[in-house]
DNA sequence: AGCACGCCGACT
DNA sequence: GTCGGCGTGCTC
């Protein structure tokens, strides 16, 4: 026999193994568990019993314990050797609800990813629906303080200081005790252990007030008024319904969905707000609050574990009336969901790029669609989507077309970079520095927006040329002059600047190409030496903590000049910014993606509107190479109708989103040879003809990433196909060897 | 996802 | 001779 010296996790006897017991169907349950797995597995009930679907259990699996859900339907026939187990027990924790478990079903099969793999986005916290609520331990005066004080323990200056502050403010938990106090936090626990302070455990989260839903809002105007109301009764109709709300920053969008927020809350239901990015969540929790009175409940990926599993109780339990949250916060099990929103809708973060490929804010319709509720999609420049959905009278629109306070939109004039004679590595034109000069002068505030992370985008050796690259990828490495490094934006490597070239060996030679926001601001502090400047980037600011922190400095006007990438374009209100810059607008346009033009001018047009709000009227100066492009041209006129026409009928002609569907299907491996290989049989095996097309393959646009070659196909079709279904067919018909994955991505938002 | 099993290189 | 590297495949 081997003699295994590893630990192993013994089973109780009872978990049990079946042999030849009789078994009535009733006795056997399926349990989805939150693993990769595409069906559910059976289960003998067991002690556990009776249980009915949605029902969450602990099952053991393999040689561990998971929790599982009890799902529906009669799963594959079980195979020969499967050795049935007994559910461990019933989990205390409110049953995951039929809506969600269609849900999981649905996106499952739309995404043609495994269901457990799904349903693994509506557990993140598994210990967290099933375990009691954190406690913490706080502190009072205990009886013993005082007399067994002189008998058992000297009195000391550290202890008197602590015992005192414990008198007047009980309720601290150890650490905040001696932090208050100035004492280590061994003096406390000591008396603690001597009785003179008492330990009470009470839960660690006190569940925040309820929102009131009857406090009144800022007085809206009437076209506010009336998309408000039909909003509201939107929410009141207990019916799926999708509303997009347009209208320009400023125009007061925020103020009229918490019109139907209001109106969920009337009812009792809970609502759900997603945002598309987390740092936008404390500036929109600071809103709401100041709306309804009480604040709402975060989630998002960067949450520490305690407030998590708070959280997701609370939301469970219905006790998290309003959550507001990023994408992830879709799949929650809510109590009573009654209203969804989906704010700034168009934006490209709402697509989930790994694991279980997805658009929140398709998936936010899905959902609202099987719960029988209203959802709002807002959005100052709305997808095309979103737009043809209107046109074909699936959803309702409501139009703001006013800017807020009658702030006049800022003036958007185009600097043509081809005749700007600038200097090698200089990147701010002159008429924007005179803009800018003048705008601080005028003791206003500036913005420089880059849509470019870190120092430069490319180092090459000036003695060879050779670029420094990722060894990972196929990308070059981005110079950081903040961190001290070298990174790549796509795996996350990180290496110094090497002394000498890789190539030619020449030593300090690199030369910085291009320009990043840090770079931008170098550049600014050298021709605006008084200004007093900030960089905001996601690797400067991603918590939503520092966010507010950066936002609230500038709006303190400690900042004259912000730097920044595309986290300064959105959702935040600067009073006093009455100039931005961009500098080179045509980042996004190269490259042959057929969404450039659309996500160009939203973000372009998102940027433009943070320039001059309340008194200050704004102007916006757009550095570009090629001003006579339809999105740059169109954007100087603010002629987003005509923009708009221009890109639904191309989209239209080339049978592209939303006219026809797309998805596409990535083959990886490191094997460039047999990724090609793989590539190339799934081409042949492609489904052709009845509005149905393959394209490719070729290789993806990033052709190497993290070490995996990568060879992408796009299936093309007609509106009416279900896409989902041809691909499973096709996927079916063709085996990868092993070391080549596939990843289907459906819609596909970006191309990289 | 974990985790065991399995088959090949450097060491107490 | 064993320890342990991570490729492959299974878990009701």
């Amino acid at each position: 026999m081997v003699n295994n010296t590893r630990p192993r996790l013994v089973l109780p006897a009872k978990a049990g193994w079946s042999f030849g017991t009789t078994l009535t169907p009733a006795d056997l349950i399926h349990v989805l568990l939150p693993l990769p797995l595409a069906e559910p597995f059976t289960y003998r009930a067991g002690s556990a019993g009776p249980l009915a679907p949605g029902d969450i259990v602990e099952v053991p699996i393999g040689s561990r314990i998971s929790l599982g859900v009890v799902w529906e339907g009669v799963p594959a026939p079980l195979p020969e050797k499967a050795r049935l187990k007994d559910v461990i027990r019933r989990c205390d924790a409110p049953p995951i609800q039929p809506v969600l478990r269609k849900l999981v079903d649905w996106v499952a099969s739309y995404t043609l990813n495994p269901t457990g793999a799904v349903l693994k986005m509506c557990l993140p916290e598994p210990r967290a629906l099933v375990e009691p609520p954190p406690l913490r331990a706080v502190l009072r005066i205990g009886d013993a303080a005082g007399v067994k004080m002189g008998e058992q323990a000297r009195h000391t200056e550290q202890r008197g200081r602590v015992l005192e502050i414990a008198r007047e403010q009980p309720g601290m938990t150890v650490t905040e005790l001696a932090e208050v106090a100035a004492v280590s936090q061994a003096v406390v626990r000591k008396l603690v252990e001597l009785g003179a302070l008492q330990a009470d455990q009470v839960p660690a989260f006190r569940p925040p007030p309820a929102p009131d839903w009857q406090r009144a809002g800022r007085k809206l105007n009437t076209l506010q008024a009336e998309a408000a109301a039909a909003l509201r009764s939107a929410t009141e109709a207990r019916d799926f319904s999708v509303t997009l709300l347009e209208g320009v920053t400023g125009a007061g969008k925020t103020e009229v969905y918490y019109e139907a927020v209001s109106a969920a809350l009337q009812m009792g239901r809970q609502v759900l707000v997603l945002l598309p990015e987390i740092a936008l969540t404390q500036q929109s929790l600071d809103r709401f609050e100041q709306r309804f009175g009480a604040p709402a409940w975060a989630w998002h990926s960067e949450m520490a574990e305690g407030r998590r599993a708070a959280t997701l109780r609370a939301i469970s339990r219905g006790e998290a009336k309003v959550v507001i949250g990023a994408r992830s916060a879709l799949f929650l099990p809510y109590a009573d969901l009654g209203l969804v929103v989906v704010d700034e809708e168009h934006d490209g973060s709402y697509k989930q790029e790994e694991g279980v490929i997805y658009n929140a804010r398709d998936m936010a319709v899905v959902r609202a669609k099987l719960e029988g509720i209203a959802v709002v999609l807002a959005s100052a420049t709305p997808s095309l989507e979103s737009l043809h959905n209107v046109a074909r009278r699936r959803y309702a629109h409501a139009v703001l077309p006013e800017r807020h306070n009658a702030a006049s939109l800022p003036a958007i004039r185009i600097i043509d970079m081809r005749k700007e004679k600038l200097p090698s590595q200089r990147f701010i034109s002159a008429p924007l520095a005179a803009a800018m000069t003048q705008t601080i002068a005028a003791g206003e505030q500036g913005m420089l927006f880059l849509n470019r992370r870190g120092y430069a985008p490319l180092t090459l050796c000036g003695a060879c040329g050779h670029r420094l690259q990722c060894p990972n990828c196929a990308a070059w490495l981005v110079e950081h002059k903040r961190h001290g490094n070298l990174q790549c934006h796509h795996c996350g490597h990180q290496q110094r600047l090497p002394k000498n070239c890789p190539a030619c060996e020449a030593e300090d030679k690199f030369k910085a190409c291009g320009p990043g926001v840090e770079r931008l601001a170098e550049e600014a502090a050298m021709l605006f030496p008084d200004a007093r400047l900030a960089v905001m980037a996601s690797d400067t600011a991603n918590s939503p903590k520092q966010i507010s922190e950066m936002l609230e400095r500038m709006e303190r006007r400690e900042i004259d000049i912000l730097v920044g990438t595309q986290i300064v374009a959105k959702g935040h209100h600067f009073p006093l910014l009455t100039l931005v810059g961009v500098i080179d607008a045509d980042l996004g346009l190269a490259g042959g993606d057929p969404r450039a033009a659309e996500r160009t001018y939203q973000l372009l047009t998102q940027v433009a509107g943070r320039a001059g709000r309340a008194a200050h009227p704004g102007r916006v100066l757009l550095q570009s190479f090629d001003p006579s492009h339809p999105v740059i041209a169109a954007l100087s006129r603010y002629d987003t109708a005509g923009f708009l026409a221009a890109e639904m009928a191309e989209r239209q002609r080339a049978g592209m989103p939303p006219f026809g569907r797309l998805a596409a299907v990535i083959v990886s491996g490191p094997d460039q040879a047999e990724v090609e290989q793989a590539a190339r049989a799934l081409a042949r095996s492609a489904p052709r003809g009845n509005g149905l097309s393959v394209l490719g393959p070729a290789p993806a646009p990033l052709h190497y990433l993290r070490g995996r070659f990568r060879e992408r196909l796009l299936l093309k079709a007609e509106r009416e196909i279900d896409v989902p279904a041809a691909l499973r067919e096709w996927m079916a018909k063709t085996k990868l060897p092993s070391g080549v994955k596939r990843t289907v991505d459906i819609d596909p938002y970006s191309f990289l």
